[in-house]
DNA sequence: ACGATTTATGCAGGATACTGCCAAACTTAG
DNA sequence: CTAAGTTTGGCAGTATCCTGCATAAATCGT
């Protein structure tokens, strides 16, 4: 009622988004950002800047951690320990994507740890043909009673578990499915799909080619980001099946025709 | 700008996960990092450091040791596997095949719990070309550094963990192998080489003429069995390693002209 | 222009997380 | 075997976090 402006003054950032902007450059040049020390810097208390914070976190821009935040680095633990990051998330994904194949359905799954959940969750009376190019994944389906399982092969590619090569897509290339889980390395509404390999950025071609519907697979913490290899525009998913619930982050999605279904 | 890496600001690490990625990155770049070390280059007590490496290790990033820890890149996917049959017989009868392989070969390796131990004992200095119809022996062969993997696809089998069918035996027909490993479920001096699977029959017999030797493994207790589809007759391995040394049971190999070797 | 709805912010409290210290148990090396 | 170094689990202090609520600013509809 007093001071319109309490604290503002010149220099000084007031307003939500620019606060938003500036811990994202600060993120970027320092590396790190502490709570506490935003908090003297824009004046604000520190609830706000949590606020901000755990904004930003939810759109996937930040990493939030205990004290302030990180920014979001591609993962240097190409080992089988991915299994373990994300787990909450994946599981939520991997069930909804496992409701989604009918009894009598062809159904091509992409590697990726994602992709190996979906394994746990189906349902024991489904009928269904699987088709993989990897192999934790037909493993993962050996207790399965009723799904037959054909396993496409190729080169493995050990540091993601997969089959490719132009044995895969050959392959791929002369079955016609309902359904097809891609697993996702990165997704970004413009950019499109994109790996870090290019022999398996062209099985995913394959797969997408060959399939009906085509579900993308993805972590909030995968979103808006890129690889070196192009897989294709985002619109050839049919569907995508994540864990971001932030409206921001999914609209794009939408508007280029792609179901969203958020966990 | 460039000397913005971790190492720069070792000493104000504040947050927990920033503690955690360096650690990982030291551990990528050192080999192994100690407890102490650790201790005084992040200005926390050793206490920290060691819940640090507690937590890292804990979901699999890290191999945790006395004073230290060390990079995880030994350990491969956890295995639900019964392969406690015969452990004993099976480890020397698969360190004997292991070290067959020669740098530089194309070595076709089968199914069964026998010849996937043979991954434990390859060397990690071999550089060959390994082909198998076996999802498990292809990821057990995924931490290895050198080798070349090439998956057959076709209809998996649940059961035996192995593809088979036309798709599977079309690509084995071209292949020329220098080594087969064949994985015996029954062998009978006179009835011959015989599975229970038609589909599998089919299989070992084009492995069988795709490559120049032929191994057969096989444990005491699998000797002198048969069972109803026939693979050919015993004459057409060139080599049997097994663990059984009983004169009398390895004669009737040797007079056919196969070397047997008794571990 | 006015009140009503929404949005942003700050504050209080209870809950949670992180850290350092300590004692007991354990490991390693002589 | 002992001795030194290491690890673990419990404890307490402090920092950080979240929830709900109240207030202030901004937006909106009439």
């Amino acid at each position: 009622m007093d001071g319109m402006k309490p604290e503002a003054e010149a220099g000084q950032i007031a307003l939500k988004e620019e606060r938003h902007q500036y811990i994202l450059e600060l993120l970027g040049s320092e590396g790190r950002v502490l709570a506490a020390d935003l908090s003297t810097r824009y004046k604000v208390s520190e609830d706000t800047i949590r606020r901000d914070l755990r904004e930003l976190a939810s759109s996937g821009k930040i990493q939030r951690v205990h004290g302030g935040a990180l920014p979001r680095r591609a993962e240097a633990v190409p080992f089988v320990s991915r299994q373990q990051i994300d787990m909450e998330s994946k599981i939520g994904i991997a069930r909804a994507a496992a409701d989604m194949i009918r009894d009598g359905q062809v159904v091509l799954i992409d590697g990726g740890t994602t992709n190996l959940r979906i394994a746990s969750y189906l349902s024991r009376e489904r009928l269904a043909t699987i088709v993989t190019n990897s192999p934790p994944l037909a493993l993962a389906l050996a207790d399965h009673p009723r799904l037959s399982v054909l396993m496409l092969g190729g080169n493995f590619v050990k540091e993601e578990r997969v089959t490719t090569g132009i044995e895969t897509i050959r392959r791929v290339e002369s079955i016609r499915a309902d359904l097809c889980f891609l697993g996702m390395c990165s997704l970004h509404p413009e950019v499109g799909i994109t790996v870090g390999d290019q022999e398996e950025a062209y099985v995913k071609q394959a797969m997408i080619g060959a399939s009906t519907e085509v579900v993308g697979l993805i972590s909030l913490g995968k979103m808006g980001t890129s690889l070196p290899y192009l897989v294709g525009p985002a619109s050839r998913l049919t569907r995508l099946i994540t864990d971001a619930s932030d409206e921001d982050v999914l609209n794009p999605y939408r508007s280029q025709g792609i179901e969203v279904t958020s966990t």
